[in-house]
DNA sequence: TTGTAAGCGTTATCAC
DNA sequence: GTGATAACGCTTACAA
């Protein structure tokens, strides 16, 4: 039960800086002493203090995490998963993460504190808006910083990890027409998010492609919760042209979509095809293995761990600006199939 | 743009300890010199140095929160809520918090580091298991704690804020069987979890009470989710003499009851009833705002408040041992009503 | 009311 | 290989 290094080097009969040195791996000492050295801190459980070690090499191996709390207190369940795969990684590298949850309105003067105070090494950036304050501020601060996501513009200046959700969106919505639909609709997240923007618009894409009006009145966004994906889908069946088949960008959402199909009395798969977004939430699988759904999916656990990864690679001047664009895939479920008037005909037409 | 407190004294042509004084409030400063040293240092943008300060004076101001993961990568999805309800209590009160994601097996050795190293200055425990070997551990440590929950023994020896389950449970109970149900059914969670346990316990207490046998095949304990929830729920409906009514132990696990009752073709409130406990979770509102369910509720984000509060009061020496059982509030939704038989027959009688 | 100087527990820079 | 000694940037007795 030693307090601290001097303490330690006098019962071992050497100078404070010895030790130090053999507990941090130097070479010039040598083996005989360093593991002499070894055993006498863990025989009296000796380790450095964190903020003296702190001071004195101007390191805090923190990374900070500022989570804007708005209005409605309601935080981004997506969050949890992102720090369980971040977290993984700051452990294992041996970095502390801090965690500051803030009004939304704050959030600016929270990384200027953190800067100011020397409180962590670099801060994730998540969830970025279309024209996005936050890696100018950072950069002006000279804070290193990896968002996760990315702004609209200047995505070069800045290192961050994305899901090409462009693509995902494009590709989920060729499987659809591929399957005869041609009524596609979209229930998306707040557009001012850029990951629901570029959902959009690989959506829009892949329609165009296949020369089918972009209809308005198939689109929504809104907040991705329950309640507002069974509102949303709620009235695109309660439609003059109802869509057979639809798009849905989160889980929750999917949930609500889901509600609605079922009290409209349609099958999933059969009468009406639904795809949705799946960060394979850690407490939610709407996935193939659980609600049985067919997904686009893209882990964000794995999202985390590449975004700490790089962090900490900048910080300790190991790599520049990196951008990683990560591709989620489409995993068949039973809730797609061909439209239910084509689907009869098609398959016994194949079938003759 | 100043680094430091030696050279915002010297620009002040004050000594740092007059600078450091004033800055942090103490009395004995003029309030003439107070107000130049915080234009001062408004204007040059100082702030001390955290690790220097932390040095200095002993106090990390920090509080950790060890987050162990298991097997299945699951995080409990409840943390979310709590850690914005306690994040939001150590940003007023000057605290960072400290998240430390590790396997399950290394939480002890976790709390053990934070200590040696003098990381932080106390820890908030998550989720208590009968015989948890945590508060333990941290006495002899000698780290200060607030446990969010309790275990079954012991529950004196240490600070918690604890929802009173048994109770919660014993009402909810209550309430059923005043609507006249007799076959009350229960999903809970693992039992291993202390609140868990004393769900359970208040259930069988209201049953007895009523006279009313305790029915092994009524009760499932088992993750809380919602594949796990509908399972279960499938099970008591299959069975040959199914239960009118059921207490469901959480959110997620209330969307699989809710499923599997549909699937059975049955209205929740007229054909069974079901009440579910409800963390009031941001993003899933399964109350009767929400999904319309009667929910036992009780507030996470709230209890994190208040753990972060007793935690902090206890290392500023404003505190001891202090206990909180908050009472969980039964809130009537579209879920619960008599039983199918009784419901005429019962309504009719009154009526006449 | 203000200043001097001694810590706080490390790591880093030189010597030897 | 090892050891003095000076930072690191702050707080806090103790003096004045």
């Amino acid at each position: 039960m030693l307090a601290n290094l001097k303490e330690l080097s006098e019962k071992l009969g050497l100078s404070q800086t010895t030790v130090s040195r053999a507990l941090n791996g130097y070479p010039e000492v040598s083996e005989t002493t360093r593991q002499r050295v070894i055993d006498a801190a863990r025989e009296h459980n000796y380790a450095p203090d964190s903020s003296a070690r702190r001071l004195a090499t101007g390191k805090t191996r923190t990374i900070g995490h500022v989570v804007p709390i708005s209005k409605h207190d309601m935080i981004n369940p997506h969050f949890t998963d992102f720090i369980a795969g971040a977290g993984a990684v700051y452990n294992r590298r041996g970095y502390d993460m801090l965690i500051s949850v803030v009004d939304a309105d704050k959030e600016t003067e929270t990384y200027r504190a953190m800067k100011r105070n020397r409180r962590v090494d670099g801060v994730i950036v998540h969830g970025p808006v279309a024209s996005d304050a936050r890696p100018g501020l950072l950069h002006s601060l000279g804070l290193p910083f990896v968002v996760h996501g990315r702004t609209l513009q200047d995505d070069d200046s800045y290192s961050w990890v994305d899901v090409n959700n462009r693509r995902a969106f494009a590709e989920a919505t060729r499987y659809l027409i591929g399957l005869g639909h041609r009524r596609i609709a979209l229930v998306n997240g707040w557009e001012h998010m850029v990951f629901a923007r570029r959902r959009r618009e690989g959506y829009e894409e892949a329609l165009r492609e296949a020369g089918i009006a972009v209809d308005p009145l198939l689109m929504s966004s809104n907040e991705m919760i329950e309640p507002v994906g069974h509102e949303a889908m709620t009235a695109f069946l309660a439609s003059d042209d109802p869509p057979t088949a639809v798009l849905v960008a989160s889980a929750l959402s999917a949930l609500g979509v889901m509600g609605a199909v079922r009290e409209h009395g349609l099958v999933p798969g059969t009468d009406i095809s639904i795809i949705s977004y799946d960060d394979k939430l850690s407490f939610l699988d709407i996935g193939p293995d659980g609600m049985g759904l067919t997904v686009i999916r893209s882990g964000i656990g794995e999202a985390g761990r590449h975004c700490a990864d790089m962090l900490i690679d900048m910080i300790e001047g190991r790599r520049g600006i990196v951008h990683m664009l990560l591709e989620a895939s489409l995993v068949p479920g039973t809730s797609t199939g061909p439209p239910a008037g084509v689907a009869v005909s098609g398959k016994s037409a194949a079938g003759r």
